[in-house]
DNA sequence: CGTGGGTTATG
DNA sequence: ATAACCCAC
């Protein structure tokens, strides 16, 4: 029997039926189109936690997705495994004459796509990919000299400028929906067969409150509010769209609207300066640090038993729930990386494991910005001090007391190390490795 | 054959 | 928002 010739649209982090770049493209291609996502075993075999809320947040996603697809009598193909080889099994089972996909700009991923790219174009078929989680990519904002910038401040400015309602409106893929392949339901693999257990199904609602966007430039800084958008794990896996999210921003605030170009600005850095992704410092001078990396300090600071509320509040925050609040963040990895002297990588691959809304690009960014090593960061001795930054953002120790219910007890431990210490430390350390080239 | 205005495609 | 495209004049 002759097998219909189809598109497929390959879902990764963008798991949305609603403007999305990649799917209207398919939906217009005039082939009927087949949703696809895979569970990436060489992904999902590096998480450490088989109960990792991730997992269960893109099942949610995806059942989503499956509901408003069977109103077609279409549905979602869901498989397991490393995506090559799903990718020579789906050559055989049916007629591709394209793929449609949104870009991803990970190292991994790049690797990933260029070897599918490779294995359907010796089978007949294209893979087509498209811009659709940022709003400006790699090199669409560059400085007057056609150079990449690595500072926010003047990208900000030129992102701004650049920016028109055409980059900010919707793919209406609502329009072709009716272009769907219509099949059978798919078998979809269990929590089971893919190594994971389903965990509890709470989290941020996708639809952030325009009031919450009026106040957040008041509210932002303050971790016992409810201030911030919590949209990190929706942008991450695609749940959200970054245009429907930058329109509402570019109505109500400012302020948060920076928050989504920096949002951009590190996703170019780490696709025009890949090394930062690999191990490597922004500016090589600060690899030579000599990082003391004690393993029980660092075990102090996982466990939130520094003998500093605020940053002991961030781990337990993060620990219990896979959140923690953005100026907590860089409280926390501050004291790791020039109190205890622990290299930003260890951090950064905790906050990697820990972390629901966890994205290389920001995390990344933002780990070296703390570091000092990173684009745009602060000068080295800017050091956090974390009691002040307590006294000036968790005033009346609110934060503090949720996360940290020992505080007041036998029990809370004594600083780990002095302030005024740790710093001289730091300093010295830092200028060590940092003054002669 | 050149010009202007409407239409379409683009991200 | 902007440019390419098409057709009428």
């Amino acid at each position: 029997m002759k097998k219909e010739k189809i598109a497929i649209f390959w879902y990764r982090r963008d798991l949305r039926l609603h403007d999305n770049a990649g799917l209207y493209r398919a939906l217009k291609s005039g082939l009927p189109v087949l949703p696809l996502f895979i569970f990436d075993k060489t992904i999902l075999d590096k998480l450490e936690n088989k109960d990792d809320k991730r997992i269960t947040f893109i099942y949610d996603a995806i059942i989503a997705i499956q509901k408003e697809l069977k109103k077609q009598d279409s549905d979602i193909l869901v498989r397991y495994g490393a995506p090559l080889e799903i990718w020579k099994d789906l050559i055989e089972e049916y007629d591709i004459a394209e793929v449609y996909t949104n870009k991803d700009y990970e190292s991994y991923a790049k690797e990933r796509d260029g070897q599918v790219k490779d294995l359907l174009s010796k089978n007949g078929a294209e893979l087509k990919s498209f811009k659709d989680q940022v709003i400006f990519e790699k090199q669409e904002v560059l400085t007057g000299q056609n150079t990449v910038y690595t500072v926010f401040t003047p990208y900000s400015r030129a992102w701004k400028a650049k920016l028109n309602d055409f980059y900010l409106s919707s793919y209406p893929t609502e329009k072709y929906f009716s272009n769907f392949f219509k099949t059978k339901p798919n078998p979809t693999p269990s929590y089971k067969e893919i190594g994971f257990i389903e965990t509890d199904h709470a989290f941020p609602d996708e639809n952030v409150k325009s009031d919450l966007i009026e106040k957040y430039e008041e509210n932002r800084n303050y971790p016992a509010i409810p201030g911030t958008s919590r949209m990190g794990l929706h942008l991450r896996f695609g749940t959200v769209s970054i245009r429907e999210l930058a329109r509402k921003a570019s109505e109500h605030s400012q302020t948060y609207l920076n928050e989504l170009i920096w949002r951009d600005f590190y996703f170019q850095i780490l696709w025009n300066f890949p090394h930062v992704g690999q191990g490597k410092a922004f500016r090589a001078d600060y690899d030579k640090i000599k990082w003391r990396n004690n393993e029980k300090e660092f075990e102090l600071w996982c466990q939130g038993k520094t003998g500093y509320p605020l940053v002991d509040a961030g781990m337990h925050q993060l620990n219990e729930t896979g959140f923690m609040h953005n100026r907590v963040r860089m409280v926390t990895a501050s004291f790791l990386t020039k109190h205890l002297l622990i290299d930003w990588r260890w951090g950064e691959a905790y906050f990697a494991e820990k972390l629901l809304d966890y994205d290389l690009s920001a995390n990344n960014g933002g780990w070296q910005w703390v570091a000092g090593s990173g684009t745009d960061a602060a000068p080295y001795f800017r050091i956090f001090n974390p009691e002040a930054q307590a006294a000036k953002f968790d005033p009346k120790g609110e934060y503090i007391k949720k996360w940290v219910p020992e505080l007041n007890s036998m029990n809370y431990p004594t600083p780990m190390v002095d302030h005024k210490f740790a710093r001289e430390r730091c300093l010295k350390t830092y200028k060590e490795a940092l003054d002669n080239g």
